[in-house]
DNA sequence: AGCACA
């Protein structure tokens, strides 16, 4: 290798540790030049990445710094101001990076509006009160019930299929991607393996930023006709009568053959 | 603010 003790790298925030060691684990040994066969090599970092949002409003580039380095520089440092880590599993104390700070008076969720009253009690990742680098606030009004294929919208008119591709193609359970051109508009559709994997993306990439797309974060939704689903007709064992569908009450319950 | 393909 040419790299000698200097070898280029970078830190990326996640949304929470196991996003992070699904990512780490997607893209470990990835090669990324062909012509030096160079390989891509992902590890955990010792530290939490604290990353600060502009306050200029929505076209703020969100800067990003080390946390050490912040905790050196820092004037008042009021640690009654960090929440417990939360799900983030428990630390050693020693190791504890301060996980969740709340500016005061200023608290930033950028899915407080969001909500999905017919969400299963599954395992959602603890939302950081600060929005990662390359994430926008995204209100996702209207949705539909949670399934294993994915619709995107928000999507500017020329954006790149690729950028898709490599958003969405290393996320656990990808199976397919189509791409919709609609004017002046893009959607796009996703197909998970299982659910759950569906609704880790729903979440964790809800409003990331993709590049190509002039209009900032994307919209992530549950499509309305899953992949390869077709419309099904429901278990209607009742004939088709309208009205109360088959009831059974004590009083009307027949036995079989009650006669001789 | 837009949901195709089977």
């Amino acid at each position: 290798m040419n790299f000698k003790g200097e070898q280029p790298m970078g830190f990326a925030l996640f949304t929470s540790a196991a996003a992070a060691m699904a990512a780490k684990d997607a893209l470990q040994n990835l090669m990324f030049d062909y012509e030096t066969n160079s390989v891509l090599r992902a590890e955990m970092a010792k530290k939490n990445l604290f990353v600060k949002r502009g306050v200029t409003g929505t076209g703020a580039v969100a800067q990003a710094f080390d946390q050490s380095k912040r905790l050196r520089t820092a004037g008042n440092y009021t640690p009654s101001h960090y929440a417990p880590p939360g799900a983030y599993g428990a630390p050693t104390p020693a190791s504890w990076v301060p996980q969740s700070y709340v500016p005061p008076g200023a608290p930033y969720d950028p899915y407080a509006s969001y909500s999905m009253p017919s969400l299963q009690p599954v395992a959602r990742p603890v939302v950081t009160p600060v929005a990662p680098a390359g994430y926008m606030p995204m209100q996702n009004i209207k949705d539909n019930p949670p399934c294993n294929t994915l619709f995107v919208g928000n999507l500017g008119e020329n954006t790149s299929e690729t950028e898709l591709r490599g958003i969405f193609s290393g996320q656990p359970g990808f199976r397919q991607m189509k791409v919709l051109r609609q004017g002046r508009s893009t959607v796009c559709f996703i197909e998970f393996a299982d659910l759950n994997s569906a609704i880790a993306v729903h979440n964790n990439l809800q409003g990331a930023i993709v590049t190509s797309s002039d209009r900032g974060g994307m919209r992530l939704q549950y499509s309305k006709n899953p992949f390869g689903r077709k419309r099904e007709s429901v278990n209607n064992q009742d004939g088709g009568a309208p009205g109360v569908p088959g009831v059974t009450t004590s009083e009307t319950t027949t036995e079989p053959s009650s006669s001789p």
